[in-house]
DNA sequence: CACGTGATAGTTATCGATAACATAAAATTC
DNA sequence: GAATTTTATGTTATCGATAACTATCACGTG
C-alpha cells in the first residue's frame, strides 16, 4: 500500500489529486469548504500515498500545537501514575498528546525539563507542586500559554492550580488519631524534597504539638518510600521507639508495607499499634484490615487539569485555584 | 529578568548581540567554530533575552528531532510504570524526551496514536508488544525511523524486538509447579487483549496438558487484574473450583491480591494452595511468604529499548531481537 | 612578501505546512 | 438575465530555524 523512499509532503498529495496544496490542508484539517467530491478524492489519495501530515511545519505556521507538556516527580509512585492516566484520557478525547517528563523530584531537573519542553511550543504545561526554581517560574509565568500547578493549592499560584489542601489533610489525619485516644506517635515517611508530603508532616507535627503530645519521626528514607520500604521503615522505628501506638506514613503503599510487617510480627493492629497512610489506593482498601487513610481525588486531579488547559486554549477563563478536596477513610487498621 | 510581549526569535538574539542568525544557532548548538568571545556574548544575550529555541523550526529544517515517541497499553499496570522510567532515564541523559500515549489495550487506539505521533516526526518509536493492525504496522515498516516493540519477541519484528520470551515463561511456571507435585491447576488473569499474557497462558495450558492434566480458567475480567480484583478473582475461582492446590495468577499484582484472601481465609499457602504470579514485583517478594514468580527486567527492557534507538541514531546497528531472558524465583509461595 | 590555510562569520535557499488574500464558478436575487 | 452572494479553490508570503555555500581575516611559510 505504502509506497518506501522518499517522506511524502502535502504537495505529493495535491498533485496526486490535481489540487492545490491548500485544499488537501483543508480537508485535512475539516476547515472551510470543501466539496464533498473533493474530500473524498483527497483523502482518497492520502489514503493511497500513506501521507502523515508534518505537524512541525503545521505548528510553526501557526504557533500552535496539540501537544501538552507533564512534568511529575515519578511514575514510580502510584499516585503520579493514576493522576497521568487522567490526563491522557482527558487529552486524548481532544486530539492533544501529552509529553511527559520525569523530575525525579528535584528542581533542578524540573528546571531543564521545563526548559527542554518549552522549546517544542506545547498548547500548555501541567507542572507537579507549587515549588519550583526562579528560572522555572520565570519561563512558566512568561510562556503566554496556560500552566497548571497541580496536586497542591495555595493562594497564589503561577497561573492556575489543582488540588489539595495538604495542610489540611495533614490537621485531619492527626486530629483522627487523636480523637481515637492514642497518644505515642510515629511518623515513617519522607518528605525532604516532596514537599506536599512536607506540609501534611507539618500539620501533623504541628496538630499533635498543640495537644501538648509528641512524635517521633527519623529520617528513613531518601526516596518516597515504596512498599519494601515502609515495611523495613515501621520495624526500624519500632526499635527506635518501641512504645509507640499510633503511625503515620506518608504514603499508602508504605503503609501497607508496615502491615504486612505487623501481620509478620504478631503485632495487633490497630489494639496495639495504629496505622494511618494518605492517597486511599486501592491496595490498602483491600487488605484484611482496611486502611485509614486520606483519600485524594488523584484521577480527577489529573483529567480536571487536562481539561482546565483544554479549556483556557477555547477561550474559557478559570478560577486560579481549584480545590478538589479529600476524605477521611476511617478504616480498621484505627 | 525575561520580558513579556512577543515571543523572542533568534533573530532578536542576533540583532542584541549584533551578529549574524547563523551565529546564535551555532552557538546554541555548539556547531562549527566560533571564538569564546562571541560565544559569551551571545549566551549573555540569549540569557537577557530570556530566548527559548523553537525546536520546531528546528526541526522542520533538519528533519531531525528529539522526540521518541512512545506507546504503552496501561500506566497503571506496575510493570509498564517501570519500563517507562527506564525509557525516560534513558532518553534524558541524552538529551531526548519521551511523548507518551496510552493504548488501553486497544489496537485501534494504538494505530490512531502511531498516526497521531508520526506526524511529529519523533526520532524513534518505542511500542509495547508484538501485535498490530495492518495499517499500524505499515505506518512503522515505512517511518524510516528506528522502531522498538518491546517487551515480547518473535523471530520477525517490523524492526527490533526487544524483550522475553513469554511462552518460554510460561513453560517455566508451569514446569516448576508440576516438579513440586502440583496436580489441580487454576488461572486467575485476563489475556484478551494482551497478548503477552495470553502466550503465557497457553504455554501453561499446554504444558499441564502435556502432563495429562487441566486446569480451570474462567474468564473473569475486563482488563489485567489489579490487587483487588486478584483477590476477588481467587474467591471467585475456588467457588466454582474448592479442590484445586495450585494458581497462577497473570501478574504479581494480582497474585498478591491471592495471598491476601488466603490470609484472610484461612487458606494455608503454600500447603493448601499454592501461587504463582508474573513479574518479579518488588511487593510480592515482600510478602509475607515470598511469591513464587517470574522475574523480568522491566527496567531494563526499557533502558535498553530507549538505548537502542539512541544508538541506531548514531548509526550503530542492531541484533533485530534482543531477548532479556527471565528468572524463575521459587519463593515460599510454591 | 605573495600565497595558501585554517578559523570565524555571513548569505541564501529551504524544510512543509497555513494565514490571508484573491479569484473563479455556482447559486440566488430582483 | 444582470447583479450580488455564496461556495469552492488557488496564490503568495510567512512561520523560525539550519544546510550548504561564500567571504573575510589572521597567520605562518618558503
Amino acid at each position: 500500500m505504502t509506497a518506501s523512499g522518499r517522506r511524502r509532503t502535502m504537495k505529493d498529495v495535491a498533485v496526486a489529486a490535481n489540487v492545490s496544496e491548500m485544499t488537501v490542508s483543508r480537508v485535512l484539517r475539516n476547515k472551510g469548504p470543501i466539496s464533498k467530491k473533493t474530500r473524498r478524492h483527497v483523502l482518497q489519495m492520502v489514503e493511497n500515498l500513506g501521507y502523515v501530515q508534518n505537524h512541525l511545519a503545521g505548528s510553526l505556521a501557526t504557533s500552535r500545537s496539540n501537544q501538552i507538556a507533564v512534568i511529575i516527580p515519578s511514575l514510580v509512585n502510584n499516585v503520579f501514575t493514576e493522576v497521568m492516566s487522567g490526563i491522557t484520557v482527558a487529552l486524548e478525547k481532544a486530539g492533544y498528546n501529552a509529553v511527559v517528563g520525569i523530575s525525579d523530584y528535584s528542581l533542578e531537573k524540573e528546571e531543564a525539563l521545563v526548559s527542554s519542553m518549552m522549546s517544542w511550543r506545547p498548547a500548555g504545561i501541567i507542572v507537579a507542586n507549587l515549588q519550583h526554581t526562579v528560572k522555572t517560574r520565570n519561563i512558566l509565568a512568561n510562556a503566554g500559554i496556560p500552566v497548571v500547578e497541580m496536586m497542591n493549592i495555595a493562594p497564589n499560584p503561577i497561573d492556575v492550580c489543582i488540588g489539595l489542601d495538604h495542610s489540611a489533610a495533614g490537621t485531619a489525619i492527626a486530629d483522627h488519631l487523636l480523637s481515637k485516644g492514642y497518644r505515642h506517635f510515629g511518623y515513617v515517611g519522607w518528605n525532604r524534597e516532596d514537599r506536599a508530603a512536607h506540609q501534611r508532616f507539618q500539620a501533623i507535627v504541628e496538630q499533635i504539638g498543640s495537644n501538648n503530645l509528641s512524635i517521633v519521626a527519623p529520617d528513613l528514607f531518601e526516596a518516597p518510600p515504596n512498599f519494601a520500604a515502609g515495611k523495613a521503615g515501621l520495624r526500624q522505628l519500632l526499635d527506635i521507639a518501641p512504645n509507640l501506638d499510633a503511625v503515620f506514613f506518608s504514603n499508602d503503599t508504605a503503609a501497607t508495607g508496615g502491615m504486612i510487617h505487623c501481620i509478620e510480627s504478631g503485632i495487633d493492629v490497630p489494639d496495639q499499634l495504629a496505622i494511618a497512610g494518605f492517597s486511599g489506593l486501592d491496595t490498602g482498601q483491600n487488605m484484611p484490615l482496611k486502611l485509614t487513610t486520606i483519600k485524594t481525588r488523584r484521577y480527577d486531579i489529573g483529567r480536571l487539569s487536562a481539561r482546565n488547559i483544554l479549556n483556557r486554549l477555547a477561550g474559557q477563563a478559570s478560577d486560579p485555584v481549584v480545590d478538589l478536596g479529600f476524605e477521611i477513610i476511617a478504616g480498621e487498621t484505627s
